[in-house]
RNA sequence: CGGGGUGUAACGCAGCCUGGUAGCGUGCCUGCUUUGGGAGCAGGAUGUCGGGAGUUCGAAUCUCUCCACCCCGACCA
């Protein structure tokens, strides 16, 4: 490919939009333009990349027994109902409606179509198993669309489905797709984790996140570093404290903290650890209040939060309301003398505590001293608080670490779910119907574009790992019009590249090499020749690698053979 | 959704406070020179100053309103 049959558009500086590394190199060297929040188009450079990406996913997915198909993008709402999501997915869905004024959605996920597929094609054990999957754009409508494509809300996605006659089979398939995600992701050469997962809105019994591991990553994973154990924050279990509660010793004591409404500034002020203090969070379910106590230093975890009797859905209560049902505004609320409609769960380290410190329920005092049991009732203990950094790890072995992913994978074993609500059923041996089993296996194909950047970049650009490069090679030349010469090599090296079945971009632009250089370095081309009047002399080119500070000379001669080996490992 | 911020040329920004019809750098176009790390000189093009309404003799600038984009999301805010 040379590069005046071919597009390319870089910038010197980011636009201001972006903040996230990734985001603003993709933009910088014009692999992604974007048209609205969360819309970007794939520029030619860019859609190289995003296609190598989904070659390797089709590769191994074929290769694990999953057949391709390719599904609508639009899908009618009955479907939807019938599974119960059209109320359920909320306002993530788009939904939309045809000339006649009927409903349907752009799809953000396919669970509905693909088992209205099952449902009719299926009727004998004898064609089970079956995964299908299709590589397909998706619409979700997130609430706050960032950092380009790896949170848009038009993207890429591999989405696989599988059918069974039993559990036990659907978990031989999950096994498969774990190993086959494995695979995907190294031979991507992304540095990655399994790791367990909240199954969200897609529903079923058990699932698994793949991280591509990054500071930047907007999941937190609690691991351990002495076992294999690594979950989502949003599920990983806050053991209780190993300690039992000790007795009260202090008296409780209203003190005034005038204008001190944190956590933090409260016990600043008292000479207390942040830790002896309890934050209370005012909930509501529908008109239910609840009070939510966890320790000053801890965060509360939504998600668990969600998952406790009669709060699914809950929302934070607004000032208004907690003024009007306890009489305070935020920041001294506490759970001593409340009204007692208002249900107080406390997390487990919570209930552990005494002579601790709390909101007065009046503004400008705060409660010293204060122990359950006496000074107020034993409240409902739950786990409701983020897991941290040096909590014991909940399988018993060692404590737990914190680090930052990106979610690129996400499998499940979804069970009946889908096939019961829209009976999707097959006749087993003995003829009976039986409700099939399913499994749902997803990639994030363009965020793995992202995620790849995230992973690689220095101060000039884009470090792509080898199988993701959307060239293998470029050849620079210098003085491309000027000097025939260097046009003869460059171009001998190119056609003898291409036609060995390497991707070799031929920079023939004519630019200056600084330009030429700053270009192929921010687009990541892993290998770069350079061909010049200076070389030439001496019967030489030049080659340097993407993640090198300097080239070395090849000999002309040799300079193609050996770009050969060195270049189809 | 709630809060905050920003919208001026392709990109980055100044001008706005204190109204007088728009500027800088980069990029782009032409010519000449140059050719080993984003060239030099000379010349040139490009803006409904996010949209609408208002105030005013006059609005990028003041007021209102809508829109888009960015940041934040219980306590902290």
């Amino acid at each position: 490919m040379r590069t005046s049959q071919f597009f390319i558009s870089t910038l010197k500086e980011a636009p201001s939009e972006a903040q996230l590394i990734s985001h603003k190199l993709m933009l910088r060297a014009g692999l992604i333009g974007k048209l609205g929040s969360g819309l970007y188009t794939w520029m030619p450079i860019g859609l190289r990349v995003l296609r190598k990406v989904e070659s390797i996913v089709r590769e191994e997915m074929n290769r694990a027994g999953a057949v391709e198909l390719l599904m609508p993008a639009i899908q009618p709402a009955e479907l939807w109902q019938e599974s119960g999501r059209w109320e359920q997915f909320g306002p993530q869905m788009l939904k939309i409606k045809d000339r006649h004024d009927r409903d349907f959605c752009f799809g953000p996920t396919h669970e509905e179509v693909i088992t209205d597929i099952a449902r009719k094609e299926i009727r004998s054990y004898r064609q089970l198993p079956l995964n299908f999957y299709q590589i397909q754009t998706k619409f979700r409508d997130e609430i706050r669309p960032r950092f380009g494509v790896m949170r848009a809300r038009e993207f890429v996605m591999k989405d696989a489905y599988s059918f069974h006659a039993g559990a036990q089979d659907l978990e031989r398939e999950y096994r498969n797709m774990y190993d086959t995600y494995s695979r995907i992701f190294s031979r991507l050469g992304l540095r990655f984790r399994a790791v367990a997962a909240d199954t969200g809105a897609i529903g079923g019994t058990g699932s698994l996140e793949f991280h591509v591991l990054a500071d930047s990553g907007e999941d937190a994973i609690a691991y351990s570093p002495a076992s294999d154990y690594a979950a989502n924050v949003e599920l990983a279990e806050a053991v209780a404290p190993p300690t039992p509660r000790g007795p009260a010793a202090q008296k409780m004591q209203k003190v005034p903290t005038p204008g001190k409404t944190t956590c933090a500034e409260v016990t600043a002020m008292l000479a207390l650890p942040l830790s002896q203090s309890v934050k209370a969070l005012a909930v509501m379910h529908e008109e239910q209040m609840f009070m939510l106590l966890v320790r000053g230093h801890h965060q509360l975890n939504e998600t668990k939060v969600a998952k406790l009797p009669g709060l699914n859905p809950f929302r934070f209560a607004t000032e208004k309301e907690i003024e009007a049902r306890i009489g305070c505004r935020p920041g001294y609320i506490g759970p001593v003398r409340l009204p007692k409609e208002i249900t107080v769960i406390a997390d487990r380290s919570v209930a552990a505590m005494n002579d601790f410190v709390c909101g007065a329920n009046e503004a400008g005092y705060h409660l010293t001293g204060v122990n359950f049991g006496r000074d107020l009732a034993e409240p409902l203990v739950a786990d409701i608080r983020n897991a941290e950094a040096g909590d014991p790890s909940p399988d018993g072995k060692g404590r737990l670490e914190i680090c930052r992913g990106i979610e690129v994978g996400h499998i499940f074993q979804l069970g009946s779910k889908y096939s019961r609500a829209m009976s999707a059923t097959f006749l087993d041996e003995s003829g009976k119907a039986q409700v099939m089993e399913m499994g749902c296996y997803g990639i994030g194909v363009s965020r793995i574009v992202a995620a790849a950047i995230e992973q690689g970049n220095d101060e000039r650009g884009i470090i792509w790992p080898l199988p993701m490069a959307p060239f293998r090679v470029a050849i620079a030349p210098i003085g491309y019009r000027k000097n025939a010469e260097v046009k003869n090599v460059a171009e001998r090296l190119h056609d003898e590249l291409e036609s060995a079945g390497i991707e070799v971009l031929l920079d023939d632009r004519d630019e200056r090499p600084g330009v030429m250089f700053a270009d192929l370095e921010l687009i990541g081309i892993p290998h770069r020749v350079t061909v010049g009047e200076r070389g030439l002399k001496d019967g030489k080119v030049e080659y340097q690698a993407r993640t090198e500070r300097a080239a070395t000379a090849l000999q002309l001669q040799s300079a193609a053979d050996h770009l050969k080996s060195l270049l189809c490992r």
